[in-house]
DNA sequence: ATCAAAATTTTACTCGCGTAAATTTTGTTA
DNA sequence: TAACAAAATTTACGCGAGTAAAATTTTGAT
């Protein structure tokens, strides 16, 4: 342990018997200091634990080794997941990453924006909201900070977009579900949180007009990102009122089907693909939950590490050219079509 | 917009027409300052925006306007309710949170507390991983920082806890479920991650006994935090063995209900409390996800809303109290019954 | 108008470390 | 073993603020 306490990187390189610079080198990079140096100072290390401090050591650094990671809804264990995933690498990396959520709200998103700005890191990544993000403040803060977004595209905003093609996903479920029975109606919000939403919808439209089906989009009411809750009152609704122009039903995503079942269920409606069954559905994300449903879900599933190590390694690009890319790349990664009991 | 550049709160002060000194007491607390003075570097502010550097501002105060937040792992959305509110809270008190999640790693969990000490945060809120958690590790980490251990009790350390009451939970889930039908098995994790679990297991034990009634523990085999697939893979097994000793099971947590709910739906077992229904399912912790569930999950429910106050509260009175308290208070609240279809 | 108390502002010094430039040490070659 | 370039270390200075104590201004009562 400490006999006396070491206060400052002064006092460590005295006992250690080393110059105070030499000490700062070896704490940003171990390698570059001699080994008899270095061997030493770990010995004292040993003895002393002392640990630089992180404010001082950023204060006069151009680029810090931080990295700012940004996502909408934190409740949403989707996200939890590619957190997890992007951490991880941020760290093997050296970087030390820094986690904030919006937790739905614009307000929130604009001030975590302002924070950010103000702990100078390497890089963000950023997970916008969506519609809801105020598109301006966005656009100052990519200006001042290097930024990858991904999950979820604005136009033109950030040095690169790294996410998952919609129409890949699309148009696997659709061709799978009108290859294997009746065609799919689609089944979103009316004003959906995120831009996504919007080209599935698309692709489904363009993906049936393709096959020469005849779409049937349903929009349900409804705001906020408490989406499996939407689903459910949406999916009661249009279930009592037996408003179904399909017996396969495609949701726009896993939240929302997941609440849809939980009203197929309540409401005596049998999902699935077997002879007895009422209905199919399938949806789009492979969210965390979705094989856990009842019946398992149907889905077209993220690459969620090729998402989160491309954002990153976009990201440590981006940092090494010193903030700007010659063009905005936007990648695009496929999905894997998931078979289960839904459909 | 700015014109010339501001580089830091000297240059600010200049252009504002104020000493440096006044300006930094503006920016802790704008109310120090006469308001005559207030307006003239409000002025400036719309004219430059200049943000004092946060790095500059740490490292000479004595204690950040930082709080921690540390849970086990973030991709179950129970922590994500909880951090947003927590977040919330702290922002208001006009603290900045700073959110890391151990994605269930023990060495994780100890790279945090560590980079958390450098941090040198006003105080922590912590809910360790329990039974994975470096003892050892966290004890340290208390001693230099003010923490309030929330979620998950490790006895004595921080300096409070805030967190539910297990008894309450399981005597009501206990009481109802033996009142309405067959009493209760108990389905659990062999080796359980999180000290709840334990005294979830204790509290049905006592509840059975003051019944009168035979307690049955069916212990599952898995380790990790996939607590769904562990429940769905000890599910299919008990259901295929037909083990089970009553018609009704009584979960230890929500996250293992809803991995048994679904190899019920795959094994064909019918959950419910109908006279057509095979098995009554209920569980303790209101998931987030549990009203979805087919058939939507009878719990007993945390108060989210209480833990986080107070666990909050108890921060600050811990902080302003100079980083200890006399002695170390537990606070827990009891559950709320929650009544759907699964029991 | 006067003056002491209170509030505010300024002076002056500190904090802990980064980093360029100067110096010393190390390893290699002749 | 002398010479010398490369690598490592030290010298010396700066960064952007916090903060105690001194100086000043404002306030309020007479």
């Amino acid at each position: 342990m400490s006999h006396p306490e070491i206060r400052n990187m002064e006092e460590f390189a005295a006992v250690s018997g080393i110059s105070r610079p030499t000490v700062s080198k070896y704490f940003h990079d171990p390698n570059s200091v001699r080994k008899s140096t270095r061997t030493r100072i770990e010995a004292a290390l040993e003895k002393y634990d002392y640990r630089p401090n992180i404010y001082a050591m950023n204060q006069n650094r151009k680029l810090t080794k931080n990295i700012g990671i940004v996502v909408p809804y934190l409740a949403d264990p989707f996200f939890g997941e590619i957190v997890r995933m992007i951490e991880g690498r941020c760290i093997e990396a050296g970087f030390t990453p820094s986690l904030f959520s919006a937790h739905g709200d614009q307000a929130h998103e604009n001030v975590i924006l302002d924070s950010l700005r103000s702990m100078k890191p390497a890089g963000v990544l950023l997970a916008p909201l969506g519609r809801q993000s105020d598109k301006a403040a966005i656009e100052t803060f990519c200006k001042h900070v290097p930024t990858v977004l991904f999950d979820s595209n604005i136009e033109g905003m950030g040095e690169a977009f790294v996410g998952s093609d919609n129409h890949s996903f699309v148009s696997q479920t659709v061709e799978y579900l009108s290859r294997t029975g009746e065609a799919p109606c689609f089944f979103e919000m009316r004003t959906p949180a995120n831009p996504n939403a919007n080209k599935r919808r698309i692709a489904y439209l363009s993906m049936m007009e393709r096959l020469g089906l005849e779409p049937h989009v349903i929009k349900i009411d409804g705001t906020g990102w408490g989406f499996e809750e939407i689903g459910r009152q949406g999916g009661l609704k249009i279930l009592a009122d037996k408003s179904l122009p399909t017996n396969t039903v495609l949701c726009s995503n896993d939240r929302l089907a997941i609440g849809f079942l939980s009203a197929c269920c309540e409401s005596g409606v049998r999902v699935g693909r077997g002879p007895d069954c009422d209905l199919r559905v399938a949806s789009h994300d492979d969210h965390p939950f979705s094989r856990f449903t009842c019946p398992s879900l149907t889905t077209a599933a993220h690459d969620y590490s090729a998402v989160s190590d491309n954002a990153v390694e976009t990201l440590f690009r981006l940092i090494e050219s010193g903030g700007r890319l010659e063009n905005r790349a936007e990648s695009l990664f496929p999905a894997r079509l998931i078979m289960r009991e839904s459909a």
